[in-house]
DNA sequence: TTTTTAATGCGTTACTATGACACAATATTA
DNA sequence: TAATATTGTGTCATAGTAACGCATTAAAAA
């Protein structure tokens, strides 16, 4: 635990924009500040030996518990302004306990990665700087520390042009899902409606989903199929793109 | 002209993949390193009140002589062990010059960003640690410095990807130009080849360009006729995509 | 137990976009 | 003046898409 500056590399941070989807909605995972008490994207350092990927890994793996998650750089964010007052500062000001306090004072750019969970498995756990690890609504986000507002809104914009030329579903569904489901979650990604049947018969298309047998019992009325993802036509799918445009 | 280390974010450095057209080919502006002799791409480092695009606009503008240059950035580069042997200090060493030596033996992430410009207005001037800036082939590159060749072949990639659903050739272009001219700029771009009938057929119906009363005289064969794009249309096009996807 | 309800499975039709190809027009060169 | 290669324009069969209909069925209400 703790913190120790020499351990990271000087001017660069992360921020993760870690989006779930639980009853029928899309869900950023915020932490609320210890002292400040804002609410901020969980986010972390470089150490000197790691990549980007692999210290976006170490800070989803801490705050959510999870391994091997979907994860993807979409952005650097790098306005000189935007971490000249630094809550991190302000908090361990606070707290009284000052680990490397001239190291925090420094302007930082942030890498923006963007993570798809699997949000019935994740664990939500605060890290060293907040008291609080909660989801989210993606539209009920009130006001974030620093650049984190802009940081979630452009994260939204690369998950909708992705989902326009690549599959989405595998990292934020369970295993086995309903069509209803994998629309709903289409829909909330779109913020728009799409037919039911025309949905179907074109994500069905692409050929990456295998239908399973069984029924999803349970729910009012009657009762839809079950599919899971072709993991091996999916992943194709994910390199070679979904259209071939020109 | 020299160079202090102090005017500098630490840590961080960007790599400008400079794509340009011409005589039907797709170049790329590299430099030949002083004392290594090392081809490498352009780049530089962010000063410490400018933004990462303000950092690379200023290097497109020092070493094309270019002001408003299409920029964007595509990813940056972490590889720990990326620049652990940094030619630039190699180069600072055999030139006898040592300006900052420990700030060169720092591991960098780099930023990679890419630029379409127009060949033709391009001047091409080498920078503090190179001696010649050269167009080269895009099929044409040898190996160069560091991971250079994986940044250049990662910016083509993401300009394949943005050429299926974006327009381009607006930066790439002179002002007027012909269809065969904007087919083979996307051939080139794609790698492959395309129906000349299809292609105008399709790129009309984006609606980003216009037909001129005149023709291009002065080749062999039939005069082709002059377009210009619609740069109002152009950037909604730039903005929305050009297909909806879903 | 039967009926009602609302969501799902499966299908049709009109329209648009695309790929493949044909033929006429024309600026230069021979 | 004719030959040549390239451009301008158009057709047709096919695939993909949007809009919509109707039968089926699990659960809830009667």
């Amino acid at each position: 635990m703790g913190f120790n500056a020499r351990d990271y590399l000087e001017s660069v941070s992360l921020d993760c924009v870690i989006f779930g989807f639980h009853n029928n909605q899309l869900k950023v995972l915020l932490l609320k500040m210890k002292y400040t008490h804002e609410w901020a994207l969980p986010g972390g350092f470089v150490k000197l030996n790691e990549t980007v990927e692999e210290a976006a890994a170490r800070v989803l793996r801490e705050r959510t518990s999870l391994g091997d998650i979907f994860l993807k750089q979409f952005r650097v964010f790098s306005d000189p302004e935007r971490s000249k007052i630094n809550p991190a500062v302000k908090d361990l000001i606070e707290s009284g306990d000052h680990p490397d306090m001239e190291w925090f004072e420094k302007r930082f750019i942030s890498i923006g990665m963007y993570a798809l969970v699997d949000f019935t498995k994740v664990i939500p756990v605060p890290d060293y700087f907040s008291e609080e690890a909660v989801w989210k609504n993606i539209d009920e986000i009130g006001s974030l520390m620093l650049d984190h507002n802009l940081i979630v809104q452009k994260a939204l914009n690369t998950l909708r042009l992705q989902i326009s030329y690549q599959p989405i579903g595998y990292n934020l569904l369970s295993e086995k899902f309903t069509m209803p489901e994998l629309q709903t979650l289409y829909e909330t990604i779109l913020g728009k409606k799409l037919d039911r049947r025309n949905f179907q018969r074109k994500i069905l298309s692409f050929d990456i989903l295998t239908k399973l047998p069984e029924t999803k019992k349970g729910g009012a009325h009657k009762a839809p199929f079950l599919y899971e993802f072709n993991l091996e036509n999916y992943k194709k799918a994910l390199e070679n793109g979904l259209y071939g445009g020109w």
